[in-house]
DNA sequence: CGGTTTCATATGACGATGTCATGTGAACGA
DNA sequence: TCGTTCACATGACATCGTCATATGAAACCG
């Protein structure tokens, strides 16, 4: 038997997951309450028993996905890693690989408001791990502008790939070797 | 007295003219093309004797936006400016600023697909001008890895500043501070 | 244990939207 | 002048987000 709770609890997690399987297999207009709905084999009103409405679903899908991020790049700072310089090309790495792997979810990180409490904290909380990464690097006086510059940079260097306009063929370069430069030009900025 | 074709082409333009408005006002859910026609004064089926569809008129927008964007770096390396340098500041300053002005259509340059021919013509075009002005710095033969890591580094600061991100407060600079950062480090580099 | 309440879910309905088939009237070409 | 063409209007349809309401079983309470 399963409690009323449990169950709710599991149908909200089927929901979720069923929205995030949606959005990286079909993109945003595959994410349909009614898809989602159908797939976790729901009617199609139960989602707003567990959401507000469509809005706040994806919403709580890009939280999550903050909050992921800012977990992986937070082991990336305690792992044991070569030179601090080799971990903050890994670091940056990690944040253009969530957007090679899962475009779609990317994009909706960034396109839910920022002011949204629970968003902001776990951006916040990204922004420190990887403040610290970098502060390894460049020493804490220049740690904030060289984050957000590196964090600026991996961001559009990810939308410029994933978009299709950060071609090798056209740039002879790619997006990881962008990143070796830019952390090569801050080194040597001091 | 109008000719047929004159007073197509005009319905054409103004169906183009009334959908940047509405993108620009409204955001993307604004822009509907029974809202586009209505503002015209034609009906609602009326944009499907010029666009194949919505995705087509919206592909348009974001044709001309890349086109309009390549000739005003255009424009600006041929201009007089000071200094390499300070020119090269402030063709990354033209990338961001409309991101500024109209991140709503800048978005849409970006979601249009980077292998549609027109869009990556203009986009070619704005890569050469582009090209020539970080060459004035860096030379021609480390132009093309350098003008890559700048228009990457242009794109993220205006999607982070843009997305509400990069706010002064969370990071202490804001999107110029890092151009100027971003070009410092570059020119330190060679 | 029986009655009542609560709550997750189901269902019907509504307005909005993209899209197409069809109709229409005026400009066009011979 | 008379068909033809073509830009536009209109009606219709499927899909979507959303809500009001209904239902049935779990939860609670005596």
């Amino acid at each position: 038997m399963v409690t009323r709770a449990e169950a709710a609890a599991t149908t909200r997690t089927a929901l979720l997951a069923a929205a995030s399987d949606l959005l990286d297999t079909g993109g945003p207009d595959a994410v349909t309450l009614r898809a989602v709905a159908a797939r976790v084999g729901v009617s199609r009103g139960a989602p707003y028993g567990h959401f507000e409405n469509k809005e706040a679903l994806l919403a709580r899908l890009a939280i999550d996905a903050w909050t992921s991020l800012a977990q992986e790049v937070e082991r990336l700072r305690a792992a044991p890693g070569p030179t601090p310089a080799a971990r903050l090309e890994g670091a940056v790495s990690t944040l253009v690989g969530v957007a090679r792997r899962r475009p779609h979810l990317y994009a909706l990180m960034f396109s839910t408001p920022a002011d949204e409490p629970q968003a902001a904290q776990a951006a916040g909380r990204l922004q420190r791990a990887f403040l610290d990464i970098v502060a390894d690097v460049v020493g804490p006086s220049q740690a904030l502008s060289y984050a957000a510059l590196l964090m600026s940079s991996a961001h559009g260097i990810a939308g410029l790939e994933v978009s299709g306009h950060l071609s090798k063929e056209k740039w002879t370069v790619d997006g990881d070797e962008l990143v070796r430069l830019l952390i090569a030009a801050i080194a040597s900025a001091r």
